[in-house]
DNA sequence: TTGTAGGCGTTATCAA
DNA sequence: TTGATAACGCCTACAA
């Protein structure tokens, strides 16, 4: 067994009790030689405190639970990087899990979080299946969702504001002179981030009084693949777009890729308004006219909310964060061009 | 205070030691008619067992600790997907977190873990700093080291066979007629990746009997950047390269942009090896060449390792797992040309 | 300024 | 088959 508090109070001719007060107390609650001859000792045997033992006593874990629809998408790479910051400033742990998509594995995890005591859950929800809501709805630990929520869930969101987003893009390309402008998307499925991207596209186009057309918005189901068919299809359509905007990070290139597949040219043939601005976007070729979505300021927003809420000053518990996307103009947009894309090469 | 395992035992009529007996014990511990009594209180009363209790009795926490080097790195979302993988089959949890490539922060986690009693560690190191080793060095958890490792630490290492990948890279290069081999890597920096990658590319031209020459080795600074830098000064010396291998995911694309913006055409003025074969490497242009490293693979297995080692079989303490990477042979690479780079266009 | 002792919620040993 | 009870390691009144 490790060495306990106890080994060190007798070692340091003490009780526990001033030992724990040498630790955790304020500076001078033990008396000085009294505290040099515990840190000696500490130190000599080197004592780690137990902090489930610490937990067990306090009733807190200091301990918070990461619950992603899906980790493997590289976008959370640097979200993470942002909580882990926003937990280690202000010293708790976060258990990462990914529920791949699935709301049993969700679910399954939700109850692991809830044994292991967690004193928070920042939860990115996999689906819109009503049992999600109805598992997570009486929970009492604090809960703060991140990135996306959907219909009754009771907590607070911190989220990109994701019509802004997507609004940006295709004002940029009606700016640009454009007319016809492709939306490519994930499907959506009653998460509200996919909901609310289709939505500022569609009003973006609404409030400049372009026609709506059905036909211009393609969506793919998920990975690295069908957004390349979707892609493809869109411009292979009579009067096909003269631009595009990807809703997605994952979607960028294989929009980009589709373009190039079928022979055209970003962005004199078709322009390309990207997603996320990850950190490659500018050294694609073209570089990448994106929508820039601050990745890991959402993870440490997040974090830094649930640790709010878990110490005690909830401001305001089920309002909404929306941080605010910006248009970065690189070279995959340009002026429409008069005469459309041509015919595919033979 | 949530409901605990003695409210279920005074409702159900039992002690806590058969409420404890049928949550845990093997089927039938307890008599039918009395674990339907305890079921229906448990249920009735949402009783979720304290993992913290628990652990404090076990010593045990069911929790590792994933210490990574730098998380915000897209590659590592990948490999998390792994470890959590493995993790939830087990049981296990996964606490994450981002030491930012500094030792100091990876010391604090490390102090972190041990409070927590964490069951295992999983270890990416971030510097070859000797306070690293030292404080490793003496640890009594089990901990397996994960893609890198560096001398002296004297824990499993799970890792890709870095040496193979690039001189699959070289070697398939060398195939193709290619003479004079550029390679862009991260600065060596003692950790054992970054110095198998380079010695595989070494010995891969040595083997093929192909003269060094250290002008076509050039080692970017971490990030999105440099690689671009080193990419262009390796294409601007006297006698350029014909083809290059790049040594990160991270670096492909810098090596991509840079190529491109010299004006040069990828593979007919010079091919291109990437490594890793991340998701979106199919859809770059033109499609990768790649070095395909199981990034999932790779973390499931290390993850898989560590709680075999906390579960006590321990087959090979110290030893190393190399997981084979595999050539996967794209667009972006061709025959060698006669005549070599074409000045710059003005 | 320091010490004593109770209790946090479990598991597991020993009896019954 | 079940129940009492002693730890596990720490924090924190309350006493001294």
């Amino acid at each position: 067994m490790a060495t306990t508090i106890e080994d060190v109070a007798r070692e340091a001719g003490v009780s526990i009790a001033t030992v724990s007060r040498y630790l955790n107390g304020p500076d001078g609650i033990v008396a000085e030689d009294t505290g040099d001859r515990v840190r000696a000792v500490v130190e000599r045997l080197g004592y780690v405190p137990n902090s489930v033992a610490r937990s067990l006593k306090t009733g807190r874990t200091r301990l918070i639970g990461v619950l992603l629809a899906n980790i493997a998408h590289p976008y959370w790479s640097v979200v993470l990087s942002g909580v882990e910051e926003a937990c280690q400033r202000a010293g708790y742990g976060a258990i990462v899990s990914s529920a791949a998509d699935r709301a049993d594995v969700e679910n399954s995890y939700l109850r692991a979080f809830l044994r292991q005591r967690v004193d928070g859950i920042l939860l990115n929800p996999a689906t819109a299946a009503p049992s999600t809501v109805e598992a997570w709805a009486r929970l009492t630990v604090p809960v703060v969702t991140i990135d996306r929520t959907l219909p009754g869930l009771p907590f607070g969101l911190v989220a990109m504001d994701n019509a802004l987003g997507t609004r940006l893009g295709v004002e940029h390309l009606l700016g640009l002179g454009h007319r016809r402008i492709g939306f490519v998307s994930w499907r959506p499925d009653g998460l509200s981030n996919r909901e609310e991207r289709l939505a500022g596209y569609q009003d973006a186009l609404a409030d400049a009084g372009v026609e709506a057309d059905g036909e211009l918005i393609r969506f793919a189901a998920d990975g690295w693949s069908d957004g390349v068919d979707q892609t493809l299809a869109l411009l292979a359509e009579r009067d096909p777009p003269s631009a595009i905007v990807s809703a997605s990070s994952m979607l960028n290139l294989q929009v980009l890729a589709a373009v190039k597949r079928r022979g055209l040219r970003v962005p004199d043939d078709v322009s390309v308004v990207g997603y996320d601005d990850s950190p490659w976007d500018p050294l694609l070729d073209p570089p990448l006219t994106t929508v820039a979505t601050p990745a890991k300021g959402l993870g440490w927003a997040a974090a830094e909310r649930l640790i709010r809420a878990i110490e005690g000053d909830h401001p305001d518990d089920a309002g909404e964060v929306r941080l605010v996307p910006e248009l970065v103009v690189r070279h995959s947009t340009s002026a429409r061009r008069r005469g459309g894309i041509l015919p595919p090469s033979p």
